[in-house]
Formats: C-alpha cells, sequence, structure tokens
DNA sequence: ATCGTTAATCGTCGATCCACGATTAAGGTA
DNA sequence: TACCTTAATCGTGGATCGACGATTAACGAT
C-alpha cells in the first residue's frame, strides 16, 4: 500500500476558510461593468480622452445608438462612469475613484 | 452671445479614435471569469490555498454541488484555473498565468 | 464484482443580457 | 411656435446565465 501513498496529490492540506468575502461582491459587480467588449472600448476611450459626448461613442461602436445606451447605464449603473447633460448632449466622463477601486480590488487578488 | 460660450462644457476636443480594441474581447473575457461573487470566493479560496478539491469548494459556498461546477467550468475555460484527476476527486489550482494577465490588463487601464 | 464516493453532465426553469427599431423627452435654433 | 438634434426609454426577440435536482461516469475500497 506504499503504493497508495505515493500517488498522493500535492492538495493544500490547510483548512478551507474564505478570507473576507465581503468585497466580492463589489469586485464582481465592478469586473462585470467590463465584462464586455463594448463596455472596455467605451471606458478606454473615457480613459484615454477624459470625456466624450454620447453621439461619439455610438459613432465609434459598430451598434445602434440604443444598444450603446444600454450599455453607458450599465457602466453608470456600476458607478465606474458619470454623465452630465450640455444641452441636448451628454458628456460622459470616467469616474477615476471607482476605476481604481477595480484595480486596487484586482490587484489583491 | 458670449453667455453661450461660457457655458461651453468642457468635453474633449480631441478626435475620437479607438486604442487597440484587440484586447478589449480579452479583457472583457477574463473579467467576466470575476465577474460573479462565487467565482470571486472561488478564486480567492485557490489563491489562498494553492490547490484545493472541488468538494471542499462546494462545501464552503451556499450553493449545491451542481452549480459550483458550473462556476468551475466557466473559471476552467477561461483559462483561469486548472483541474487536475486525483482519483475520484478532482483537485483544482489557479493559473498563474491568467491571473497575471487580468491583473496586468486591468491595470493598464 | 459490487458498493460508495466524487464530480461532471443533463434537463429544466425563471431571470437577465444584448441587440435592435421605434418612440419619447429635453434642449437648442430658426 | 415649430423644427431639428440628441440621447434615454420602451418593447421585442433570441441567447445566455444561474440555480437546482437527477443522472451519469470514474475511481477506490470492500
Amino acid at each position: 500500500m506504499a503504493k497508495k501513498k505515493a500517488k498522493q496529490r500535492d492538495c493544500d492540506p490547510r483548512p478551507v476558510s474564505l478570507p473576507d468575502d465581503d468585497c466580492a461582491e463589489e469586485l464582481a459587480q465592478l469586473a462585470w461593468a467590463v465584462a464586455h467588449p463594448a463596455r472596455v472600448r467605451i471606458l478606454r476611450l473615457l480613459i484615454n480622452r477624459e470625456t466624450c459626448v454620447c453621439g461619439e461613442i455610438v459613432a465609434e461602436l459598430p451598434l445602434a445608438q440604443s444598444t450603446v445606451s444600454q450599455h453607458l447605464k450599465i457602466l453608470k449603473e456600476s458607478g465606474m462612469i458619470n454623465g452630465e447633460i450640455d444641452g441636448p448632449k451628454v458628456c460622459y466622463c470616467i469616474n477615476t475613484e471607482k476605476l481604481h477601486t477595480l484595480k486596487d480590488l484586482v490587484a489583491a487578488l
């Protein structure tokens, strides 16, 4: 039966215990905002341009205006971006604080 | 009409152009893996323990075995974790390389 | 060979996503 | 006021998610 012991897998013997899973939800929510190519592109655009009118974003993506608006809504609800009404247009900008929260949470993985 | 100019929003005047959106898809895919609290907890567990048998993960989460197995499948498909069969059990471990890819992509935002 | 354990898979259900066109609301302009 | 532009919202349809119980497959042990 020594053979059995020899095949022993190197599974971590430490007892299971979840670390602070409080922020699991927060990270999941922020990651969700980035979990779609269109939203990644929108975020990159806003990061590089500081701010951008909705119409420009629509023009840049191969998506209908309503679809882009939906993604913007998701990003806004996640707190990653802010929208500011400017006459008939809407200026979107990145929420640097939230972006850093995401970066920190991912980096802390 | 000076009033109109005074109210000018500080919208970035630079022309719109998407930066290398090639990795938008890659980031979106990796972020998607982390975009669920259960998967965040699983990842944290594996990161802290190096490796872990499936059953332990199931025991740690308030979810059915089949549900956990689904999440493990998603994580495996994203490349974030690897599973190694050990007799009737399965040992999961983190894919450090992919994890770093995710960290790098997020940090590069 | 049979039984028990472990984990993946199947099938289902409701909820949500994602895309779109159409419509509406809000603000400028003529 | 009437018109035009801009962007949010509505309503729809198809696809996928997330959860579960039940079943199956793989492996050890008796």
